[in-house]
DNA sequence: CATATACTTCGTTAGTTGACGAAGTAACGG
DNA sequence: CCGTTACTTCGTCAACTAACGAAGTATATG
């Protein structure tokens, strides 16, 4: 019940639900996810925390980046069950395709530019 | 993703889980939940309603009698799909089959005497 | 119609949550 | 090492939420 709890607590805020479909086509570094939400950096270091601890994402650093991508087989057929659940509760939503392309932008971008966000002055 | 995070915000409360789940079973009379949950009737006809706004349950009036049950084939697949994830998710839970013999106990009495929640004087 | 009953709505209160910026930590570069 | 960079943790504040009891609504019953 815990660990369910921490899944639907993780998905019940719009934010990180956008921060979970921004890795459907693969991994992102902080700062590019910092971008696409235009939050501040400790707020999306949160939220990927919950999305992490709830078991929906997993973290690779390497170096200085830290990168997320959506939980993959080694971590348990519940996350992946869940992760089947909400991408096809949100497939056609509007909201998700204009996310999607928004986010190609930023895939595009350098990460030497994204990472910017750390020193705005 | 309005309606996503309507279902997401209603399950991210152990109270309301416990509330969906105590209709498995079968329809329910408001006293009964209250009974079920020990929680005052306020508190759960707010939590009921939730459930109701994000589709995860029906309501039935019969006379002065609410009876809630889980959403079912007329209410769309999305609310079928969801039910399956949660029940999925939980099968197993320890306080879920502690939930479910407590649940007996209460089918087992007399509304009559389960309505007394209304009169604690 | 008057009363009782089953539930809902409203107002309040204590606890939680999301946002931020400032300060702290870890990894690379010189 | 020493600074820079990428990220995390901490403290704070405004907004939200779960709980309650009191008052309101709707439906049966006398």
């Amino acid at each position: 019940m815990k660990a369910f709890l921490a899944v639907t607590k993780a998905l019940s805020d719009e934010t990180r639900v956008r921060a979970l479909l921004s890795l459907r086509e693969g991994e992102l570094c902080l700062c590019q996810i910092i971008e696409f939400l235009k939050l501040a950096p400790s707020t999306v270091s949160k939220h990927m925390d919950l999305l992490l601890k709830a078991g929906l994402v997993e973290r690779r650093k390497a170096g200085r980046w830290h990168y997320f991508r959506l939980a993959g087989r080694g971590i348990g057929a519940e996350s992946q069950r869940t992760l089947r659940w909400v991408l096809d509760s949100l497939k056609g939503e509007r909201s998700v395709k204009d996310d999607a392309r928004a986010l190609c932008c930023v895939r595009r971008k350098d990460l030497e530019e994204v990472s910017a966000c750390y020193r705005a002055d």
